[in-house]
DNA sequence: AAGAAGCACAACCGCAGGATT
DNA sequence: GAATCCTGCGGTTGTGCTTCT
């Protein structure tokens, strides 16, 4: 109360900065210093609001802002740091003299995020990429991608049959969008009824699995446990001696929830 | 040569937290 | 204590330049 908010926006100007306008910023800062940045504008003779003045000076119109791209060691800095303190970016530019938070957040977003994959280093955890894999005696694959992608992406888990290669990027494919998928190639189709069964067990199963059957609260390497030592199980051979001809087509695929 | 796509950078928006009235 | 304002932060979007087709 007693004060004048920034945002009383009438005709205020938005989108880039001309010349004219930052030699008025800087030419008010220099002689007055910015004091109440809502009140710059005015004073500068600006058709902006404070927090767009604000922004401009911290990010562009400062002297001591070092311009030119970022070096080697800078770099290393960023992403040392950024390993610690997340994005945290205004805590990271204070350890980098004459740069700014949104620099630094636009140098992560475009550039180093991309050199970090390209290392198979998971930009977010800061450790590399590492997509578990299992495979039994008859080589039935199953892959579960990381933790990280599992916790991020695991709002429904699928089984998916993939009838057509052995190739294993299909399965990765498919578990960008869906989260969890075990991908049984085309040599034996009773894995896949095995796992199905597994995680979808219904009162239509031929045999119930002798395990606990609530597979969407299980954790990813329970479940990659699990289902390792199903597809090792005497189960997992009397199913594959008693239903030799089920196709994994006539499951479908199914999702849950 | 022209349009599309990709990229880097600048700026905006919404929110949270502290300060002030 | 509530209402309002100011500042700072992080995510997102917009813009203009470059490269590709």
């Amino acid at each position: 109360m007693g004060r004048y908010s920034c945002c009383y926006k009438q005709k205020l100007r938005k989108g880039l900065w001309s010349p004219e306008e930052d030699e008025k910023l800087l030419n008010h800062i220099t002689k007055h210093g910015h004091g109440c940045w809502s009140s710059v504008p005015k004073l500068a003779g600006l058709q902006r609001c404070g927090k767009s003045c604000r922004l401009r000076w911290i990010n562009y119109l400062k002297p001591d802002l070092k311009r030119g791209p970022f070096s080697q060691p800078e770099e290393d800095l960023i992403i040392e740091l950024h390993s610690v303190l997340g994005n945290r970016w205004s805590q990271i530019a204070a350890q980098l003299p004459g740069r700014t938070d949104n620099e630094i957040k636009n140098l992560w977003n475009s550039c180093i995020k991309k050199k970090l994959k390209q290392k198979g280093i998971d930009p977010n955890t800061h450790k590399p990429y590492v997509d578990k894999e299992i495979s039994n005696e008859n080589n039935n694959n199953i892959t579960i991608l990381d933790d990280k992608k599992i916790h991020e992406k695991a709002s429904s888990i699928e089984v998916v049959p993939n009838h057509s290669s052995s190739d294993m990027s299909t399965t990765t494919d498919k578990s960008e969008n869906m989260g969890i998928a075990i991908t049984i190639p085309n040599n034996n189709t009773n894995p896949f009824e095995a796992i199905s069964n597994l995680l979808f067990p219904t009162p239509n199963s031929c045999e119930n699995p002798p395990i606990s059957s609530n597979a969407f609260s299980w954790q990813p390497d329970e479940l990659l446990q699990t289902a390792s030592d199903l597809m090792r199980s005497d189960w997992y051979h009397q199913i594959n001696h008693h239903h030799p001809t089920l196709q994994p087509e006539l499951l479908g695929h199914q999702t849950y929830p």
